[in-house]
DNA sequence: GTCTATAACCAGATAGAC
DNA sequence: GTCTATCTGGTTATAGAC
């Protein structure tokens, strides 16, 4: 039931969505006006006014697709106590990874837009909990004193490597990522958070 | 001669750039207006206008100060044929993260405010040669069908690695970096890019 | 569900006095 | 070098017709 207009094509609110996640994407959240995301979708200003309350409500809108993220993300560091499991976290990052490879389209959305993203917690308190869950753990996390510098050091660098090398990689390419992505990523995490290869010995 | 006025502190200029690296940061470049910036500093809008031509150029007077990982970056990537000396690479990350580490507060504005970075490229064509042409490079790097997928991967994620790890792990952090984070960060870097660590046999 | 028209606002920028 | 005063333009957002 993701669409029930298949003959019709996408529906008015999804045109939206596609026209707002390109604009944004290319020249950012503030420099694009609500006039250029209507103009391109073949609908008035006022009409963009009906399917979203607001600006802001319209890039929520687009970064929830990015949930999963935080699930994943949250079950990744619970307790912290104690030193850090390694295997537990390549596991996560794993699931994080194929999220991201599948949505690339919003993550790229999101780096380019960190602060504009960062004000929706201002106008939008209830949602995008979890995606905000996770930025939280996060820092609670790589500024975790109790930690060593090492472990904090190696998690902080895998989640860098992951998205640079899954968003770098993969900018301007169409809907597939290229094949073997993901391998190639997954082994540059084992390398870093010296979590042994399944299937090499060297 | 960084300043003459030891007595008297830091110029008004340099006050005016103090706080708009703080205020473009936190809140992000274009949710601020010159007027905060002015209000912060204690004079009004349109001394900022003596000081400075526009908005553009006090984003791009602050920008400049990250010059050097131009430098390093238009070294470190001149052919492209042939396989990737992961040695060279090694060398250029380490000038790049030295760069990094003593200008975190700027790139942190860098990564937060992506998008109107870009824009100073048609504000300001010849300035900021240097910042773009490591940008331009880069993106003929990491999209070069030439080079094996595995390679591009390890370089950008290595770049990824480095960034997150200098700025994440600091962020909020007074001037200095903590202790032993630089070498912290090239072990993670020769991991991923598999040059043997020098005083190790693991 | 979409449009016209307009309100209300605030941004960046300039001119010229001091 | 800094201020007061003002201009100009575009922005988000709303009210109400169709």
């Amino acid at each position: 039931m993701e669409h029930t207009d298949e003959a019709i094509g996408p529906s008015t609110r999804e045109r939206i969505l596609e026209a707002a996640l390109d604009l944004f994407t290319d020249q950012g959240f503030d420099k694009t006006s609500l006039r250029e995301v209507s103009e391109r979708v073949g609908v008035t200003k006022a009409a963009l006014y009906y399917h979203f309350r607001s600006k802001e409500e319209l890039l929520a809108s687009l970064v929830e697709r990015a949930h999963g993220i935080g699930r994943h993300g949250i079950d990744l560091f619970p307790p912290l106590t104690g030193p850090v499991d390694f295997e537990a976290v390549l596991h996560a990052f794993e699931l994080i990874l194929d999220q991201v490879l599948s949505q690339r389209k919003v993550f790229v959305l999101m780096e380019r837009n960190r602060t504009a993203i960062e004000t929706l917690r201002d106008h939008d308190p209830e949602h995008l909990a979890e995606h905000q869950q996770f930025e939280q753990r996060w820092a609670e996390f790589v500024g975790n004193p109790k930690l060593s510098l090492r472990d904090r050091v190696r998690v902080s660098s895998a989640f860098g490597a992951l998205m640079a090398g899954a968003i770098g990689t993969t900018r301007g390419l169409g809907a597939e990522a290229p094949e073997g992505l993901k391998e190639e990523l997954l082994a540059v995490i084992r390398d870093i958070l010296g979590v042994p290869h399944p299937h090499q010995c060297t």
